[in-house]
DNA sequence: GATACGGGTGTT
DNA sequence: AACACCCGTATC
């Protein structure tokens, strides 16, 4: 697999390909050679975490595509001196280098020994309380002014948060713009005007559920005696993030927003109206709601439950799991110095703890250590990189933008482009609806290839225990799950028991048909990967005793697709013609050329050598070309480089040509038609992809800033009082009249058939 | 929680 | 070349 470092500072980058296996120290080694920086002085980071040597990428749970962050630690001031006083050999780079860090070194000490000042404000003093915004969450909380000094010319509020459990030493930093005074006076929901801002409570993943107190910009007020409704933006922290159309949980009160006040305007009420009790937040403990009087095996001891004794409750190192150490078995007399393990944790002794080594495998994940096999190198088990949107995940028929013939390199490229969702699975669908795709690969018996029409097995009746995702035939299959989904497909009426026979098998349910590369007794399937041959239908399904003796269902698919079949001279034609071009995982390209750059520098090979070197890699991956019997297949020479003479179909010309207002994007896309429809149309969904919900846009309004928005997104973005262009914050009038772009909307619906029905 | 026509490495 | 083995992931 493939794995992306950079340096903080961006400056240095690189791909790696390693395995799971491989330990953090051999990371180092190979980051150390690359970004020639002495290994000694790096440092991993993942998602935070700071990598120790002895573990290895599994442990971190780091996969294909993770980027892990390189710090190039500076040296000591001094030596860098003395160094560059006695080296004077070193080279120009490496100097630069140095220099940098020098420079580093200084602004770091320069911030540490900026001098605080005691100093004063006009609308707060130290006592104050009020409401303080964090970075993380975004929400207002309760806290407490404890000091307020000036750095350099920057006042800064030393406040920490009030809680009970909140010590004075937990003070932290903010700006004026991130506090006010503490919020008090809840609103009568009667009082409420549109337009209005006010503090409410909202939980962001679940709008039902308690959450944190936001600012809300009301823009719904529904007031009848049964229902009160409170609808708006909702504004994370002091930033310019929103959320629109928020539906608030008003059971937690409306809080008046506090403006400051002067201090010299104070009057005797402003510190005793400040509320004795502290707002609502979620519980830290979804088990027992923080309850105190509840027993909690969750939050608190794991073998009694009991909130008693906080004092001599200890949390395992590995799995945060909580005991009262008198409830260990053998109980303990005191909390032990440094690290502690539980019982479930520390099974294997000689495992656990190092000097220094903090972090520890996990529990489930330990297995694979233990496997001398150098597993995670490929491709099986990694996570998708991107997601398909441009429809829904039950679409049937062609996915919009990918054409006949298009391939990919692994089943994970084709989830990912939409086409056939599951990465193992053969049917993809719903029991209770049809199925929607399937990928071809003739690995069960008794399939038959004839190109046009094929003979495809249902799935089931192996026996998978033992982790296993393939296995032979060991008992019948049912016309149940994915078997009667694509019998569903089939014009006829279900019959689990018989099968059917479609009544007008070109009415039938259209299915994506994917063949695999893995179909070795096919003419049909491709040389390698996974391609995409169009719509096929059931014409019939039934079930029969497959060679193992064991009842499988069959289904007999016709192609029914105006393209050409990907096999054919007009098909490979229309390849060539679109230039459709295997598609690989992301940076496995960029990754394959670094190798094959690297080993040509050391041997220095020249071209030819690099062709065999490629096809001797390929080999060894497992991508053999295939040497196949193709005597009735019409084939268009191989050896010919493809090269792509694409034109766009006359009507999608002319209705570019109509829609003038966006002349200059269409031309930009223009210019990427020689590198075939693919690049074409990715440009075309880049360059015409809306502001607000970065899809494709739908039923778009032509800015006077040139700019093209959804009229709904617009809309909605108008119902919240923002007037502005998404895009550019060019300002509009408050009544705007949106029209739709009806010249690019058919434009881009030509281009992207079916592509209305994801929206 | 069960299911799945992947994609590797290592062994026969 | 065939097979045994193993795993994380997405979907139902």
């Amino acid at each position: 697999m493939y794995v992306k470092c950079v340096t903080f500072d961006n400056r240095h980058n690189g791909i790696f390909n390693v395995s799971k296996l491989t330990t953090i120290v051999q990371m180092k080694e190979m980051v150390a050679a690359k970004f020639c920086a002495p290994i000694d002085r790096l440092s991993l980071y993942f998602q935070g975490k700071h990598l120790e040597d002895d573990c290895t990428l599994h442990d971190y749970s780091i996969n294909l595509n993770h980027v892990i962050q390189v710090r190039i630690k500076p040296v000591e001031l001094e030596k860098i001196s003395i160094k560059s006083e006695s080296e004077d050999k070193e080279n120009i780079d490496d100097n630069a280098r140095v220099a940098d860090e020098k420079i580093e070194i200084k602004e770091e000490v320069k911030i540490k020994e900026e001098e605080e000042i005691e100093t004063t404000s006009d609308h707060y003093q130290a006592g104050d309380a009020i409401d303080c915004t964090d970075t993380i969450v975004g929400a207002w909380y309760e806290a407490v002014i404890l000091k307020i000094v000036k750095k350099g010319d920057r006042t800064v509020f030393k406040v920490r948060w009030d809680l009970p459990e909140s010590k004075n030493d937990d003070a932290f930093d903010v700006e004026e713009t991130s506090i006010r005074p503490r919020a008090w006076k809840t609103l009568d929901f009667n009082d409420l005007e549109i337009g209005q801002r006010v503090m409410v409570n909202y939980n962001l993943e679940s709008p039902k559920e308690i959450g944190h107190w936001y600012d809300l910009t009301i823009s719904k007020i529904r007031n009848v005696r049964t229902v009160k409704e409170l609808k708006g933006t909702i504004h994370i922290g002091d930033t310019e993030r929103t959320i629109d159309d928020c539906e608030i949980n008003i059971k937690q009160g409306v809080y008046q927003i506090e403006e400051p006040v002067l201090i010299s305007e104070r009057d005797e009420t402003f510190n005793s109206r400040v509320p004795t009790t502290r707002r609502i937040i979620p519980a830290e403990c979804k088990h027992c709601n923080d309850n105190p009087k509840k027993n909690c095996r969750e939050c608190s001891c794991t073998v009694c439950g009991k909130k008693t004794d906080p004092h001599h409750q200890i949390l395992c190192d590995e799995c945060d799991t909580v005991y009262h150490i008198s409830c260990l078995n053998p109980p303990l007399a005191e909390i032990p110095q440094g690290d502690w393990y539980c019982p479930d944790c520390k099974v294997n002794a000689d495992e656990i703890v190092k000097v220094g080594e903090k972090v520890k495998t996990k529990k489930k994940q330990s297995k694979v250590v233990g496997t001398k096999r150098d597993w995670g190198k490929g491709m099986a088990c990694v996570a998708r990189t991107q997601q398909c949107t441009i429809v829904a995940k039950d679409h049937k028929g062609p996915i919009p933008n990918v054409k006949v013939g298009q391939t990919w390199l692994y089943r994970l490229q084709v989830s990912e482009a939409g086409v056939h969702r599951p990465h193992i699975a053969g049917i993809s669908g719903n029991s209770n609806v049809c199925a929607y795709s399937i990928v071809f690969s003739g690995g069960y018996e008794g399939d038959e290839d004839n190109g046009d029409t094929f003979l495809y097995t249902g799935s089931g009746g192996r026996d998978l225990s033992g982790n296993k995702r393939t296995a032979k035939q060991s008992r019948d299959q049912v016309l149940t799950l994915m078997n009667k989904a694509l019998a569903l497909n089939c014009n006829a009426k279900l019959d689990a028991k018989n099968g059917a026979v479609a009544t007008n098998w070109k009415k039938g349910i259209p299915i994506r048909v994917v063949r695999s590369w893995k179909a070795k007794h096919s003419k049909y399937a491709p040389e390698l990967g996974y391609r995409y041959d169009g719509i096929y239908k059931v014409v019939k399904y039934w079930p029969e005793k497959g060679k193992s003796g064991f009842i499988v269902w069959r289904y007999y698919l016709k192609r029914d697709d105006e393209s050409p079949a990907p096999w054919t001279k007009a098909g490979k034609a229309e390849i060539e013609k679109n230039g459709l071009k295997m598609v690989y995982p992301a940076n496995f390209e960029a990754a394959q050329k670094e190798k094959n750059k690297g080993e040509n520098e050391k041997e220095n090979d020249n071209e030819k050598k690099k062709g065999k070197k490629n096809e001797k890699e390929n080999e060894k991956r497992g991508l053999k070309r295939k040497t196949k019997n193709d005597a009735d297949i019409n084939e268009v020479s191989s050896t010919k480089k493809p090269k792509a003479d694409f034109q766009l179909d006359k009507k999608i010309c002319d209705l570019i040509e109509e829609d003038q207002s966006n002349k200059k994007i269409w031309d930009r896309c223009m210019e990427l038609i020689t590198e075939g429809s693919q690049a074409f149309n990715d440009k075309v969904m880049l360059e015409f992809a809306c502001p607000v919900c970065q899809e494709l846009v739908y039923k778009p309004v032509t800015l006077s800033c040139t700019h093209n928005i959804c009229i709904s997104c617009l809309k909605r973005s108008f119902k919240v009082g923002s007037y502005n262009c998404p895009m550019c914050r060019d300002p509009l009038d408050k009544d705007y009249k949106m029209t739709e772009n009806k010249e690019l909307s058919s434009a881009l619906l030509t281009l992207f058939p079916g592509y209305e029905n994801s929206r």
